[in-house]
DNA sequence: GCGGTTCTTTGACCGGGATCAAGAGCATTT
DNA sequence: AAATGCTCTTGATCCCGGTCAAAGAACCGC
C-alpha cells in the first residue's frame, strides 16, 4: 500500500528530496530558511482532510509522502475527484493566490505526510522572490489550460472514453516499468473514487469495467490492472485517423 | 447591436477608458510608453477569428470594445464556448504565461476592437514590474477556480439548470437596469452558442427554453428575455433550502 | 418582390447512463 | 461460525438528452 516516491523523511526543506520538483526550487539558502522556519509537518492517515472546502486559507500545503485527493462538492452532496497530488505537489495554493477560501477539500487516500506553509510566510517569499511568483503563474497557468480540457472533454466524450482517458494518465503516473509489455500495475484509487474522477457513478463505472474486460481492452482484479496494448486504450479517446 | 462598455475609441494606451480594470493598471507612465510601444490595434467583424487553437503564443490581446468568444473545439469538431470577453478584458494571456500554445480559439462575436501586445512586450513588462505577475497570478487562479467549479457544475447539473446559471450570470453582465421588475434584456448569443456555452446541442437548447417558457420561469422572443422573477431562476440550480 | 442561405423550432426515435434495489465478496468483530 | 459491516457487481427500469430529419422563420443579395 506503500506509494511511490520519497520514502524517507526529510528532516527540513534543505534536505527535503522533492525539493527540485517543487516551486521552492528557486529560492536562495537564506529564503529557504525563512521557508523552514514557517513550516509545520502532519501526518494523515487515509480519510482524513487536509483542507475543508470553504475554510480560509492557512497556507499552502506541500506534499511529502503520500498520496492526496482534492474533492470538490456541490449542494447536492454529488461530488468529484478533481486532482490526484503526489510527493512534492503543492496543495491549496490556488485559493491562497486568487485571495480566497478554500474551494475544494483535500483527503489523505493513503498515510501521508504534509507540510503546511503559513500564509505569512509564502506572501514574503512571493514578495521577494519575484522568480516564485513566474514560477506559481506559470503553474497556475498550466492548470488551468488542463481545467479547460477537462471540461471539454466531460462535454463531449463518453463514460467508457474518459475512463480509458483516465487509465492512460494512471499508467502514466503510478504505473512501474512502462516500457515492458503488458503493462501491469495497481491502481490507488477505489472503484468509488475512479468513478467521482470522471464524473459518473460506481455502478456505470463497474459496468463500464466488465465492458472493456470483454472487449480485451483490459484486465481488471481488485485494484491490479493488466493493459495488454497501450494502443487499443488510446483509440477509445482518440478519433479513429484511419477507418 | 454595440455593446456595453467603451464606445469612445481610444487613441493610446494613456487614454484608454478600460485601462483601469486591466492588468495594466498598475504600470508606472514609463512602463504604460512601453505598453504603448508594442501594441497594434486591429478591428474584427463577426466570425474574425483573433487567434487560433494550436497557434503558437503571439502575445496579448486587450479588448478594447465589441464581444468576443473564447471557443475549444475537439477532434471530432465538438466545441464548447468557453468564456465570453468584454472590452477591457485580457486575451490570450494563458498560453502566454504557460509557454504553450494557444488552447482555444477567440472570434469576434460583435465587431471589435482589439490590441494586441507582443509577447516581448509584456516579457519585459512582467520582468520589470513584479505586481503585475502577482495582478496575473490572482486572475489566472480566479479563473482556474471557475473552471473548476464549472467542471463540477457541468458533472452534476442538467442541461436546465446549467441553462439557468447561465441566464443569471447573463442578466449580471449584460442586463441594464438589473435592478427594476421585470428584468427585460438582450442576449448576446445565438442559440447555437447558448448551447456550446453549456455544453449541449442547440435542439435541446431550443426544447429547454420552451419548457421554461411554459413554466413561467422566463419569455423568449428571439434575443430578447423577459424574466418575471429572479428567484424563480435561482431555484432552478440551487438546491430547495425549504421544499 | 423572390430564391437562397442560415438560424431556430418541432417531431420521432433511441440509447447512454442514472437510479433504485438486490445480491456477492471479503474483512472484521464477537 | 454467525453476524456485521464494507466495497463492488449485477439486474431492472426509466428518462434525459443526443441524433436524424424536416418544417418554419428570419435574413440576406439580387
Amino acid at each position: 500500500m506503500a506509494t511511490s516516491g520519497a520514502n524517507s523523511h526529510s528532516l527540513n526543506c534543505f534536505t527535503c528530496q522533492n525539493r527540485d520538483r517543487t516551486e521552492w526550487c528557486v529560492l536562495s539558502d537564506k529564503e529557504l530558511e525563512l521557508l523552514e522556519r514557517g513550516r509545520v509537518t502532519r501526518e494523515y492517515t487515509p480519510g482524513d482532510v487536509i483542507f475543508h472546502e470553504g475554510d480560509s486559507c492557512n497556507g499552502v500545503y506541500c506534499l511529502e509522502a503520500g498520496l492526496v485527493g482534492v474533492r470538490k462538492t456541490n449542494a447536492d452532496g454529488n461530488s468529484i475527484l478533481l486532482h490526484l497530488n503526489n510527493p512534492g505537489d503543492t496543495m491549496g495554493y490556488r485559493a491562497f493566490l486568487a485571495g480566497e477560501d478554500y474551494h475544494a477539500s483535500a483527503e489523505a487516500l493513503e498515510p501521508s505526510k504534509v507540510c503546511l506553509i503559513d500564509v505569512a510566510t509564502v506572501r514574503t517569499l512571493l514578495a521577494q522572490n519575484p522568480a516564485l511568483g513566474l514560477r506559481y503563474l506559470k503553474r497556475v497557468s498550466r492548470n488551468l489550460g488542463s481545467a479547460e480540457e477537462k471540461i471539454l472533454h466531460n462535454a463531449t466524450l463518453s463514460v467508457r472514453a474518459r475512463f480509458a482517458h483516465l487509465l492512460t494518465v494512471l499508467v502514466d503516473r503510478y504505473a512501474t516499468g512502462k516500457e515492458q509489455r503488458p503493462i501491469e500495475f495497481e491502481l490507488p484509487l477505489s472503484r468509488h473514487d475512479l468513478a467521482s474522477m470522471i464524473g459518473t457513478t460506481p455502478e456505470s463505472m463497474s459496468r463500464t469495467i466488465a465492458k472493456m474486460e470483454q472487449d480485451g481492452i483490459a484486465v481488471f482484479s481488485g485494484r491490479k490492472v493488466i493493459i495488454p496494448e497501450m494502443n487499443d486504450l488510446f483509440q477509445e479517446f482518440e478519433p479513429e485517423h484511419f477507418v
